[in-house]
DNA sequence: TCTGGGGTCCTAGGACCC
DNA sequence: TCTGGGGTCCTAGGACCC
């Protein structure tokens, strides 16, 4: 048995908490550059505030109804989340810590469920002011399931979901959409087929759903059917990947603006990294134009993968090379790969290496895609910048090759498309 | 005018070797 | 010179989560 302890509107329970003021009242948080909504009070969620909706699409609202608007303060969330969690660990010493405000707790051999969890809820309001959702099942995902259901439908926040006719009718009740593992993509395919809720995914045999939704898709629906398969992950985990990405709020044209930004969140990552000892084998950068921007008509994302030849942490190392490879992609010292991405090199000793337009003998090929690389640099820095590391746990070695066949077949199929 | 940031995992298909 | 099956490794891309 697993119980899943939610907090219910997390970022804004957290601002709420210090601020008698706002108790009640409609607030909503924004994400950087205070772009789109990612937190609702009860209240804001009654103006039909939607989550993840830019913030301009809701002036209007935000106005008429006086909705008291933050920007995000994760320092404060993560405070708090960290107070939850160790209230949760005190009753409960297996606890899965799913995100900043989510856990998952052993509730195996647990005689009263119900009652444990309305000890540990009226604990955690009463010492944080936070008020959780707990639901409680056989697997993760009737845990789910059941929290989804302790959130909406139950005055008490606990929902203990075990007998075997309300199983069935929750998850005839559950549209496809809301299911914990199918995102926009599966509900659209899924859709198609005819399922529309989360019954009618049980009733596919094994092989369909796993020919369609891949062996993760085959696993959530066993667990719908009472077979667990999503083990409580208990033990710390290192993080395999680290990133920093920032949207600007305006469209950036001068490189030196790109470096400088380069520079913040290359060192950024070197401090993430060192804060848990680990080191960086490849270092990815990217730079994406603006999504949204439809004057534009292709959108462009400028893809550079770095190899490290010694795995680091060390910031400068760090920098020096998210800029010589951001360089390098803005030289266009680098190959096209594929409508709208460019660039993937090998930088030995952070000395950025890159196959160049004169490595391609055909005259005409190397003009369409230099042609290509010119359109991408002429809309840089529209919008997004992002720099991520990752891939300190994976095998690093140091490439003998710029670039493989394989690539280069890749890149003749784009010259198919583009002509 | 204005659309987030940080993660994880799986799979198909090519490279390469025997 | 041509053909081939089987295995492993790697990576790009696609899906998902909060």
């Amino acid at each position: 048995m697993i119980a899943l302890v939610d907090c219910n509107n997390f970022y804004a329970s957290c601002e709420q908490i210090f601020n008698p003021l706002i108790q009640n009242k409609p607030i909503v948080v924004l994400s950087n550059n205070d772009g789109c909504v990612i937190a609702r009070s009860n209240e804001a969620k009654m103006l039909g505030i939607k989550m993840g909706d830019p913030a301009f699409k809701n002036r209007h609202i935000f106005k008429k109804y006086s909705v008291y608007i933050f920007s995000t303060n994760f320092a404060l969330y993560s405070d708090l989340s960290n107070r939850v969690m160790s209230i949760l660990a005190e009753a409960i010493p297996l606890i899965e810590i799913y995100s900043i405000d989510e856990a998952f707790l052993d509730y195996s051999g647990l005689s009263e469920p119900k009652k444990h969890a309305q000890a540990i809820r009226n604990k955690v309001m009463q010492q944080t002011g936070i008020s959780v959702s707990i639901g409680i099942a056989n697997t993760k995902t009737l845990a789910k399931v059941a929290n989804r259901i302790a959130k909406k439908e139950v005055k008490s926040g606990i929902f203990h979901l075990h007998c075997q006719d309300e199983i069935r009718d929750s998850l005839k009740k559950l549209p496809i959409s809301k299911l914990w593992g199918v995102g926009r993509r599966y509900s659209q395919k899924l859709e198609l087929y005819g399922i529309r809720t989360a019954y009618e995914l049980t009733q596919r045999s094994n092989s369909w759903i796993q020919r369609n939704m891949s062996i993760v898709g085959l696993k959530m629906v066993k667990e719908l059917r009472g077979i667990p398969c999503f083990q409580l992950e208990t033990a710390f985990q290192w993080k395999k990947s680290i990133r920093i990405s920032r949207t600007f709020r305006e469209g950036i044209h001068l490189f030196s603006v790109l470096t400088q930004a380069m520079s913040t969140y290359a060192f950024m990552c070197g401090a993430k990294l060192r804060k848990q000892r680990s080191c960086a084998g490849t270092i990815t950068i990217f730079i994406i134009t603006n999504p949204f921007k439809h004057e534009c008509h292709v959108n462009y994302k400028g893809i550079l993968t770095i190899y490290l030849e010694t795995p680091t942490n060390d910031s400068l190392k760090i920098v020096s090379a998210a800029i010589s490879g951001l360089r390098s992609i803005y030289r266009r010292d680098c190959i096209y790969k594929k409508a709208g991405v460019i660039v993937s090199g090998i930088v030995p000793q952070s000395q950025v290496q890159l196959s160049t337009f004169d490595d391609i003998k055909d005259l005409d090929r190397r003009h369409r895609l230099m042609q290509a690389v010119d359109a991408v640099n002429e809309s840089y820095g529209q919008m997004k910048i992002c720099l991520g590391i990752n891939g300190f746990e994976q095998k690093w070695k140091l490439k003998q090759e710029y670039l493989s066949p394989r690539y280069t077949t890749r890149m003749d199929e784009l010259l198919k498309i583009r002509t």
